[in-house]
This record gives C-alpha cells, sequence and structure tokens, in this order.
RNA sequence: UCCUCAGUAGCUCAGUUGGUUAGAGCGGCGGACUGUUAAUCCGUAGGUCGUUGGUUCGAGUCCAACCUGGGGAGCCA
C-alpha cells in the first residue's frame, strides 16, 4: 500500500508539490492539441476522481496515454498542484503513467461513459460497480452497516452471528429453499414411499434460515441485549421493487424491554444511521440529490429532526374511514392494512414515517404478546413514505400458557417449538424486538426504488446470475 | 402468482390508416479545436425490428402463444 487513496489527495492530505502515486481506473479521458491529457483516474475510495494532468512529454504519450479509453487500470505518479481547472481543488500533475490493463475493445465495454437505465446496469452486476452510481450505493451501503453495527455496540449490544441452515420446526413463515445433499436423481424412500430425509446431511429435513429471530430470543434471554445481522432467505414468488429471494435482516432483541421502549429503539436506529450518512457520505448523497431523489437529503434531515408518529392499529382504521376516500380493500377492524392503506398514512395523513402498533391477533404471528384487551398483539410496523414498511417488531409473549394458546388458535404443533417453549419454562422475561430489511433501508436512503439495484450480486424469482 | 405496459443500432428512444431504401440522440471510431471535466464541432461505421407461428399481394406495424424487463397488486422485510 506505498499509494495513495483518492479520497486522501482530492482531501488535501497530501502537500501541494508531493509526489503521491495513484491507483485506480479511468473514467474519462480529454486529450487537448495544445499537448497535455485530462486523464480521471476513480479507485472508489470517495465519490469523485482524481484528475491527471499528463503532458504530451512523456515517454508513452502517444503510443499509451493517447490511447486510454473509460476502465483502463493505470497507476499514476506525479505533484500534487492546486487545479487551474474548474471542477476540483487539487490535481496530480502526472510524471509517470503506467497503464496497467487494457481494455480490448472500447465498443464492447458495456459501462460506456454515458447515462444507462438501472435494469441495463443490472444485467452487468460485475461491472455495475464501477458506475457513479452502483459506487455510491456500495459506500452508502457499506456506511450504513457499519453505523448499524457501531449503534448496537454502543449500547452494549451483542452481535450474535444466528444460523444460515435451520431445521423444518421453526418459524412457520414464509416459502423456504430446502438445504439437502440427497441426490435428487435418486432420492431414498421410506417404507411410506416419502422421501427419507433420516439419510440426509443432517437426518432430517432442513432450509435456509427465513428469520434469525427466535435463534436470537435464546441469546436476549441470557445477555439482554443482543440483535443479528445477516443473510435472510424467501422462497416466495415474490416479483416487485421490494423483495429479494437473499436479502439482508437486522434483528435486535431486547430483554425487559415491552413495545413502546422496541418502538423508540427503532426510530432511534434509524436517526443514528440516517445522521451517519450524511455526515460520512456526503458527496455520495449529493450525487443522489442531484440524478437520482432530489428530495433524498431533506428527507432524512426531515426524520433526524422530527419524532415519528405513534398511532395504534384501531385509530389508524378510523382515520382510513374518515379519510373521504374510497380504497380498492374496504377497510373495517380486522384487516391486514394493505399498501394503499399503509401508504395513505404514512404519505398524506402523517407526510412522515409512522409507527403503527398494537394489531388484531388473527392477522399477526404467534410469537407477540396478547394485550390485556385480548383481541389485540403488542406488534408494531414503522411504514416509511414512499417505501412503506420498513420495520416490523413485537412484543413477545412471554407467558407460557398464552403462547401455547397461540400455538393452539393458528394450528401450530407445539411439540415443535420444544426449545422455543423453554424459554418460557426457565426464567422467562417480557422481551421484545423487531426486524429491518436491510435493503429497503438502502433503497430508502438513496432514493433508488428497486432493491435489486443496492445489493451487489441480486436473487430474485427465476434470476441467480453471476 | 395476478393485472398492466413495453421489447427496433452497444445504450435511450422515434417510426403515420399495414406499402417500396427503418431514423435521431448518446456511446464507439477518425478528424478539428480547446486548462478540459457528462466538453464542443465535423465526419463515419453499426439493425434477421425479443422468439415461434398465423392473417395478408405485402408485417417493425395486425392476431396468438411463449420469453425477458418495467409499473401496480398479493406475500412480506
Amino acid at each position: 500500500m506505498s499509494h495513495a487513496v483518492i479520497h486522501d489527495v482530492l482531501a488535501g492530505r497530501y502537500a501541494e508539490g508531493e509526489t503521491v502515486t495513484v491507483k485506480g481506473w479511468v473514467r474519462t479521458k480529454r486529450d487537448s492539441k495544445a499537448g497535455i491529457s485530462f486523464v480521471a483516474v476513480h479507485d472508489g475510495s470517495c465519490f469523485d476522481a482524481v484528475q491527471a494532468v499528463v503532458p504530451a512529454e512523456l515517454s508513452n504519450y502517444e503510443n499509451e496515454v493517447k490511447r486510454l479509453t473509460t476502465a483502463c487500470s493505470v497507476i499514476v505518479t506525479g505533484t500534487i498542484a492546486r487545479s487551474e481547472g474548474k471542477g476540483q481543488q487539487f490535481e496530480i500533475q502526472a510524471t509517470e503513467v503506467e497503464v496497467v490493463g487494457w481494455v480490448e475493445n472500447p465498443d464492447t465495454y458495456p459501462m460506456a461513459p454515458k447515462r444507462h437505465s438501472m435494469e441495463y446496469l443490472r444485467e452487468f452486476a460485475h461491472l455495475r460497480p464501477r458506475t457513479n452510481i452502483n459506487g455510491a450505493v456500495t459506500r452508502v451501503r457499506n456506511c450504513l452497516a457499519q453505523a448499524i453495527h457501531r449503534f448496537f455496540h454502543e449500547r452494549g449490544f451483542n452481535w450474535i452471528s444466528t444460523p444460515i441452515i435451520t431445521a423444518s420446526d421453526s418459524e412457520g413463515a414464509g416459502e423456504m429453499f430446502r438445504v439437502s445433499t440427497l441426490d435428487l436423481e435418486n432420492l431414498p424412500r421410506t417404507e411410506q414411499g416419502k422421501v427419507d430425509y433420516s439419510q440426509d446431511f443432517f437426518a432430517k429435513e432442513t432450509f435456509l434460515t427465513v428469520s434469525g429471530q427466535l435463534n436470537v430470543e435464546s441469546f436476549c434471554c441470557a445477555l439482554s441485549k443482543v440483535y443479528t445481522f445477516g443473510p435472510t432467505f424467501r422462497a416466495e414468488n415474490s416479483n416487485t421493487s421490494r423483495h429479494l429471494a437473499e436479502f439482508w435482516m437486522i434483528e435486535p432483541e431486547v430483554a425487559f424491554a415491552d413495545l413502546a421502549d422496541i418502538a423508540q429503539l427503532a426510530e432511534d436506529m434509524l436517526k443514528y444511521v440516517f445522521q451517519a450518512v450524511l455526515t460520512e457520505r456526503a458527496d455520495d448523497m449529493a450525487f443522489f440529490a442531484e440524478r437520482v431523489d432530489q428530495d433524498a437529503i431533506q428527507r432524512l434531515q426531515k426524520m433526524i429532526d422530527s419524532s415519528f408518529v405513534r398511532m395504534d392499529y384501531t385509530d389508524a382504521i378510523e382515520i382510513l374511514k374518515s379519510s373521504g376516500k374510497t380504497f380498492n380493500y374496504p377497510v373495517e377492524w380486522g384487516i391486514d392494512l394493505q399498501s394503499e392503506h399503509e401508504r395513505y398514512l404514512a404519505e398524506e395523513h402523517v407526510g412522515a414515517p409512522v409507527i403503527l402498533q398494537n394489531y388484531p391477533k388473527d392477522i399477526k404471528a404467534f410469537y407477540m404478546r396478547l394485550n390485556d384487551d385480548g383481541k389485540t398483539v403488542a406488534a408494531m410496523d414503522v411504514l416509511a413514505p414512499g417505501i412503506g414498511e420498513i420495520i416490523g417488531g413485537s412484543q413477545r409473549e412471554e407467558r407460557l400458557d398464552n403462547l401455547d394458546q397461540r400455538l393452539l388458535d393458528m394450528g401450530l404443533d407445539k411439540e415443535d417449538y420444544g426449545w422455543y417453549r423453554d424459554l418460557r419454562r426457565f426464567g422467562t422475561v417480557p422481551h421484545s424486538g423487531f426486524g429491518l430489511g436491510f435493503e429497503r433501508l438502502v433503497s430508502y436512503v438513496t432514493g433508488i426504488g428497486n432493491v435489486r439495484d443496492v445489493i451487489a450480486f441480486p436473487r430474485t424469482p427465476g434470476s441467480a446470475d453471476f
């Protein structure tokens, strides 16, 4: 690492006249017959490229520098100078340009220096990190991930690496991807003719996880404040801009916390990571505001500055009923809110994120804590304008009798939840947690409307390229 | 999975009531010019019109099926 990072060069960390070497890829090149070429070199360390001013006197100027095209990799050595041009404060007066890798035919390089559609870039997921927009997404995504870990670390949470492979008797929500080493061409059978999973790798049916929540609850009931941050898999045939078959999820779980506590944690966490992005990735956010969504920065600032509105499901129903709007799906207490309902609440009625809480028990999961009214559970969703549900959470049912009744009501076999029930049998405590879809967060922050464009290599129904 | 829109040059798109030689901008290449910076100007190459079948004297244009992608919905994070 004997070379300078371009971010440091542009930030003025090297003195004028100092000799530096930068390594990266050509973004654009402009020649001047007056005898110099301007080569913009980027290395991913920040949004901007550094401008190398290359004089014709260099020995390889005619046969190499003039042939440089977008994406050629180069090592440039030169002195730091204040730029005479308008686009940047500092530039490099090159004394040596080494071409490391050529672009074999510029006409066939897919990432031409022009505007491309997000759909086109997606077809070149291995090359799109070189573009302005995908580079910015990548840095913002990283910033968000680091900020999330920092937020929890500063508050004394332990990061739990929950398993990716789980047994069938777990979450019970959503279609799962099977994990097996059995020979599909020649499956072992039981005497009844069923597939004999006792001969499989784990001697039972196994799948990719759809949530780390149940696992993390067991650590919560010992370490008090924990969270998971890892990949999650859903084999749902969902074809929308908000769903992936493989996505990343953050799931904190806090002992002795009730619904209000966890709602506050969700609000604090979102504000913390939004502030981190505005502070640490101002260059990339400025680009999103300029090219993707001009409201990108104000939207985050507004969320940081205001308190999230809390609203009971029951009150939300009344608001929807008296809104004067006609919805495709009629509003009645007990329904699961549709996208159009959530959108009205977050975008029109409040105009900001809303935390909806205390939903009817019949539309929510078995592990959510029954409220004293006997008909609602202590669940909450954070609804963000423009993207919908970004966080879903709840206070967990810590009373074994109630949990067993809920399992029974939902037609689930309590024998399948043996270890989960143990947590209620041995020193049970009230506890709460939530799940945050990481790609939805990145999508919200950048203003990029499709989660397929904020993950490195998206996996969706019918598509697992690269 | 359902509804809906689209598929024409490397990319983004025009293409009239079906009619003879399918156009533009950007990108590429060549040149001019310039402390340039999504530079500008001139020139140039580049297309089995998503696939298959059908209607017709004649299909980029009409019909059907399929494939791919966008938007919306459901499921959810």
